[in-house]
DNA sequence: TATCTATGTAAAATCCATGTAAAACCTGCC
DNA sequence: GGCAGGTTTTACATGGATTTTACATAGATA
């Protein structure tokens, strides 16, 4: 789903057809208001948002966007008619990710879209992760073995994930509790490892490709049959 | 470091001022052969390219360097004089993270590396260390010689990736129990020759690169091949 | 050459990280 | 309150990693 911040509404509805025909949902705001709203709804893939609006300027609305925990992984490209290159590096520095100079065809719309979507999404997306046998969906919360659903906890699903996320690299049990856990913990835990075991045992065959690394930490292994 | 293919003298001149002003180091490479013998001696954090030059084509370079496993998550951003919508969609299509449209202003082109950097980074940012046959990347926990995985045990690995950080430097050892084992030992010990001794046999033809300089410790013998 | 010291290396001894089962502890829910 | 997961702690066995030991060997020194 993707949310278009625009007050002049024949270059919305042209967006909204132009990214329909793409093959994306795509839902338009005049103004911050409804978009306000709608974010609490639900969030978005991605938020294409014009610099000049009527209440709201766009650049305060990407601020806010950053600086909340819930939006500030959405990807965001910034639109405007002003050509000041002020304005771009002002948007660059808070975070948008790509910037589009009006008056830009739908065709390289639809192509930064894409790009942004490709770049983000192995981080930000529900895009569906594998390796090997083993595929995990983060928006169904779902994981599935040679197409068998596999069911998991909150914290090994959060484990999985990361691994899934970084295939190859070492996370230390510091790091995985950290970054599933949020807080870093200071002193010795065993629970790491007692979840790496649940997850391995529960994954069956597939569990092999969790390994640990001696005196570091564990990865998931990369399945190089391809 | 940031690599420019740029043939235009007074422009590419200009970014790597620009670039160095910025803080960044930056080479400048005015056609495709000297950029790719570079990329052989080692792997920027960022590519700028033109997509109009002399001999090769941009996009087509862009193709190679991610067709080719080394160079495929090297960030690329491409730079053009045409303003062409098309370029821009065959551009983005090919996994270039960004876009920069002639004349624009070295203000932007550095926020937008700052942008693509920030977004790639945690990712990518792997800084694996090679000299000759061998290289070790500290992110995955793993050593190839000759593309061969190489099972290494914790202070195997830990000496060599000290060895590989200050190629040719003398560490004796003393210095090498208290990097590797973080405190220093007070009394002798043969510890560390057996391990030097397993890293040898273990990395096979390539364990000659660590030489014993008597009297003093080891170091790593830095092949001058090229 | 004879001698002394530093290094290579195999094998034994020790240590300690990890796997794992089970108990204890939470937390939301009826 | 009590139940049903889920999560964390505890405890212990095990095997791989590390260190020590012992001896052979190569280099240095005179």
């Amino acid at each position: 789903m993707i949310y278009c911040v625009e007050d002049d509404s024949n270059i919305r509805d042209l967006m909204l057809y132009a990214l329909q025909a793409a093959g994306y949902e795509a839902a338009g705001f005049e103004e911050s208001g409804p978009f306000w709203e709608a974010l609490r709804e639900s969030l978005p893939d991605l938020i294409l948002l014009d610099i000049m609006l009527p209440e709201e300027d766009g650049l305060s609305i990407l601020k806010k966007l950053r600086s909340a925990q819930a939006t500030a992984e959405i990807p965001v490209i910034m639109a405007t008619a002003k050509g000041s290159e002020y304005d771009k590096v002002i948007g660059l520095d808070l975070g948008a990710d790509d910037y589009l100079v009006k008056p830009f065809g739908m065709l390289e719309m639809v192509a930064r879209i894409k790009a942004v979507l490709r770049r983000t999404s192995p981080v930000t997306q529900s895009a569906v992760l594998t390796a090997g046998p083993i595929s995990l969906d983060p928006a169904k919360h779902t994981v599935l073995v040679d197409g068998n659903p596999i069911p998991l906890t909150l914290k090994e699903f959060d484990i999985l994930r990361l691994l899934l996320e970084h295939p190859g690299q070492v996370f230390s049990r510091a790091q995985l509790l950290e970054k599933a856990w949020g807080i870093d913990y200071a002193g010795e835990t065993r629970t790491v490892d007692v979840h790496i075991g649940t997850l391995r045992t529960k994954l069956g065959d597939a569990g092999r490709l969790i390994t640990t690394v001696r005196g570091v930490g564990y990865k998931l292994e990369v399945p190089d049959d391809k």
